[in-house]
DNA sequence: AATGAATGAGCTTTCATTCAT
DNA sequence: GATGAATGAAAGCTCATTCAT
């Protein structure tokens, strides 16, 4: 039914951004996005299947942008642990680019409803899998540890760096988020213990 | 005005955490909430001051909980590395043994409104402020690396706890979560790096 | 926000003042008003702010045609004893003719909360003043005392025209309201006391 | 069923007068009433039917004392149009002595539902009577015009006085009710008209 | 294709009254 | 007589979605 292309497709999209950013999820209604993006409310409807197809699009649109950007500048790179560094790099780098969208990812829409959440989920796999061929490709490359679970490694990677956006979001961008790339890059490859001598 | 103590109190905040892990936090109504606890819809702004205080004094009182059962435990123990595999042990362990309760904690109450996720993270600090307290303990007991940001430090164990216990909840708890234990705490210690030989 | 024209604003307004006239103001429900003009809950939200908004726009719109067709009939007349006789009579005279409106604004109204109080206070005035025009122009033809405090005065005019009304509403309207033109005219102009002879 | 006497009734009718003055007849709940009363809610129904029955049984009260003081002055005096002075100086000055009272009766009891109304009619037209009283007396005497209607010159005087009175509250008490006793009695004894010379 | 007026289901909170103690 | 905790009915307003134009 939803025709999800053209011109107002995008206009819709970024209107919705714009509008959940600036008011928060809950005063994101659809008329407010429609005038936002300057059509009729009902023209929305044309475009997408309901609000829920909206947020969902929305965050595909944008997190496959994310993706294919982060996937094209690692891939240039040869070593694993280079290669963590330049995922990390990109993931704090695009967020502290971008204002409106951190607050969207990050605050707003953890509260939309289970509809919303299961769309996001599916559009987050291709970033969990472009982690998880890292790890891989660390292993292979000797640079990871094999007996480290992929899974885990996935988790405290993604787990990480989400916590390190939200809680800069939270604490209203005070500081430079970049400069977290180092820090988080030295705990991720070396862990918390103190070398031996 | 409201009267926070005393067994109908008690019975409102279970009650709540049943209904909102059962039907989910958009379907858990005042009323729902109050036939469950067996008392009438007003009776509960007799112990609470509205909808938004119920869900934060529920998190607060099990938040509460949980940190200090965690406190007590983790403080048996000497060493900071010790005690990080106690408090990863903990989290998993007491969320793995509360079903509902790790639903609204990870999924439900993320979706609540400004004014509940403000009261959320305020007593989610508590528990943040002991995982510093295991960092700075590691660097004086020099377990643990001088040079690590204690933040950063402290994202990255929250984050990938809090990203392990949603991802199992999302995937319906197929597996065991305390399993993880070792792996999280093997990698948050020792990193990803393969050991120079 | 609101829309203020249109004939659903109006059959809104109309079926406000005949659904509070046959059940009193505290069971005028909106849905009440709304299924009597014969539209959906929400729009009346499209022509009003709120529902105060409704009764004060109610008592306006009605109040502001009084007013407005008083003054027209008063002002064919020359002398200010007689414009006084003519303004006794519309009042008396449009009461009489719209059993509802009387109980509306003679009883129902008047049980009216704070906010709705002072729009219907504010829409009196404009009565007010052109019972006061009349004072000054008899003052000026010398068929007023000039030592009348025009303010007494209008509380005279109003205050038992008022009353002469919620009386007869109260009474069941079971004698004819117009007859009482005449007494009350000569009440106001030649007082109680008998004549010097 | 209700108690009508004793310390305890009084003390909530007194504190149902204070509790409207000062919060308005809609926040004036039977809690509140007791609070200020210094009684449990529910020691209210041992003294009264219902809340109604605490807001008729309080305006009966106070307006049988208001005619009994009015009844005592105006009969010291022989002619009616005295008499009649009398009786708009007790009712300007017994409400100007007692803010509470004139903000209670004039405006929050008026918002009351038709119940209380009923009741408060039922009070006044012991006072409507007193009016007739002085109306009949001034006829009998040749002081006041035989072909005065009587129901419409009560209407006058209550009208009158009741508009000054609201109008004084309204505005603040910013003049001094009294100094309208003269103004409002000449103008009742001697019309609008100038007199013929 | 685009519009935007109209729809109507759904929910938190208040407060007069009761009754077990 | 006095208490006050508990009751539960009742209603204004929002907003995603539709559909006639």
């Amino acid at each position: 039914m939803a025709k999800k292309t053209g011109e107002k497709y995008q206009n819709i999209i970024e209107a919705a951004v714009k509008v959940i950013a600036q008011h928060g999820y809950h005063q994101a209604q659809v008329s407010k996005i429609a005038r936002e993006a300057s059509v009729a409310d009902g023209t929305i409807y044309l475009y997408f299947d309901n609000k829920a197809d909206v947020l969902v699009s929305l965050f595909k649109e944008k997190m496959g942008a994310f993706v294919q950007a982060t996937r094209e500048r690692i891939e240039l790179l040869e070593r694993a642990d280079d290669r963590l560094r330049e995922l990390i790099y990109m993931h704090l780098w695009q967020m502290s680019q971008n204002r409106d969208w951190a607050i969207v990812t990050q605050i707003e829409l953890r509260q939309s409803d289970p509809v919303v959440r299961a769309g996001i989920n599916q559009a987050l796999k291709e970033y969990l899998k472009l982690i998880d061929e890292v790890i891989f490709l660390g292993k292979e490359q000797g640079v990871f540890r094999e007996n480290v679970e992929h899974r885990v490694a996935r988790k405290m990677i993604f787990g990480t760096l989400d916590e390190a956006v939200t809680s800069w979001v939270m604490n209203d961008r005070k500081y430079n988020l970049v400069s977290l790339v180092e820090p988080i890059h030295n705990l991720f490859i070396n862990g918390l213990k103190v070398e031996k001598q």
